[in-house]
DNA sequence: GCAGGCTCTCTTGTATACAGAAACCAATTC
DNA sequence: GAATTGGTTTCTGTATACAAGAGAGCCTGC
């Protein structure tokens, strides 16, 4: 489809050879799990993963628990983690409070002000968003280019919270599964509503910035809880469409969950 | 001021002699860092945590990791920990967000409605709230008991949202360091305005129960996200007033942080 | 035939040894 | 006197051995 990465979730640079066996396990761990090569509600014990991923025990702990704070695992009774196992309200919850969260930020910014060089800047980021709808018929290339550009314009919301608090809160928001605001553009990358659903997601990015620009922070809030909507319709279509996409398998589409002793 | 527990956070479950050293280590480094023992901005060693607390490093660092993810540690540049210096900005922030979140799970409460059986027990939740406001002049024992029946409540509502992914989400936000919904209620127990206070934020409980029975969805928020501005006043206070209280003293009143290197 | 208890195994919790990397200090040289 | 460079120290990352607890399965007794 797309050059390397999962575009599901935010991938944090490109897989390195190098780094800790700590974070090769967990990044190794996360792609097994959205790939569906570990099902949910699949026990993972450490002895196993040993065996399997060629780590002491050690690291693979370590791995563990951050792909548990990350919503991936979740506890077992007795000690150890299992797959987590999404319901279709999971997601939707987990996209709405993304939006609300998001809003919030923006409101902030209207009320406090920006500076006109962020301004600038974030118009710099919408820029490359128009020049790709531009065309008529959009390639997975284009695609790509789109999740990126809107990555870094959500990106650059992000950044511009006044506290450290924020900026943490919300860069862990677009971290989880299936919220980020890219999650499932690419699902219906070839449907011929598609294009229209980013020319109509771009214009609220503009709207937006118009809002903060002239300091109506409800509307900015409301923009981007709307905003949010759109993941909102994908992820729907992607579930009655496309359920052999990666990650999606982990959605359960009407139960809230069963499978979790604890 | 009160029985045993420090009131500033929510406590999980009274400090049990049991559990695992790795609870006991984290349980023991929290109160640490909130007395006051270990200031903002102190590094962390894992080596010398182990000389001063008596554990092996495993479950310090099982420890370290947790309350990184708390909140109270930032991670150092080069590996390990250091205690985390709050802002006031990060803490008002902490606390809005709280509210916001809050807001949204009442909205989606009212909007979708509750049994009468949930609705019932809320009722039977604020009852002795309103008892023991009766009272002209509260004593300490009365503010213990505010906070224990206004934590009950909280959890209330935290415990009617649909998804489990929103209930992980809101019983986080309740940990937040000084976002709690009972942070600083304590601060002012003495006050002439602290019974007012209390006043005060019991109305809104009623109001938010109200709104939600009626299905007012957007009364439900507004509520909420304003019950969270008493807490800002409290905090307020309390910097201005008492900064040796508990954990008050990890809140650097006007630069937002300095000392990390990370 | 069923229930209760025992044992055995499997898994995590804990402790600790070892290696590599980074920071610090000091000495030496320009 | 300042800067650089070398060694030394300290710390985390990793591997692994040991212990304790839970759970399953089996055996025995009623």
């Amino acid at each position: 489809m797309t050059p390397a990465a999962p575009p599901l979730l935010a991938d944090d640079r490109g897989d390195e050879e190098s780094g800790s066996q700590a974070l090769k396990v967990q990044l190794r761990l996360r792609e097994m799990i959205l790939a569906g090569e570990l099902p949910a509600g699949t026990r993972l014990t450490e002895l196993a993963l040993v065996q399997r991923l060629g780590a002491s025990r050690t690291p693979i702990r370590t791995a563990l628990m951050r792909l548990e704070q990350e919503g991936l695992l979740t506890p077992w009774r007795s000690g150890g983690y299992a797959v987590q196992q999404f319901s279709e309200d999971d997601v939707a919850d987990a996209i709405e409070l993304r939006g609300s969260i998001e809003g919030l930020a923006a409101r902030h910014l209207a009320e406090r002000g920006v500076d006109e060089a962020a301004l600038v800047q974030a118009r710099a980021l919408l820029g490359p968003i128009d020049a790709v709808l531009r065309r008529r018929a959009l390639d997975d290339a284009a695609f790509g280019q789109y999740v990126r550009h809107n990555h870094a314009f959500h990106a650059w919301l992000h950044g511009c919270a006044r506290s450290a608090f924020m900026r943490r809160e919300l860069d862990r928001v677009m971290r989880m599964p299936f919220a980020s605001p890219s999650a499932f553009v690419l699902v219906q990358a070839n449907s011929p509503q598609a294009r229209d659903m980013l020319i109509v997601a771009q214009h609220q990015h503009w709207q937006v910035l118009d809002a903060i620009a002239q300091r109506e922070g409800q509307r900015a809030e409301a923009l981007l809880r709307e905003h949010s909507r759109l993941a909102q319709h994908n992820l729907r279509e992607a579930l009655r469409g496309q359920p052999h996409l990666p990650g999606v398998g982990l959605i359960h589409p009407r139960p809230a969950a069963a499978a979790q002793p604890a």
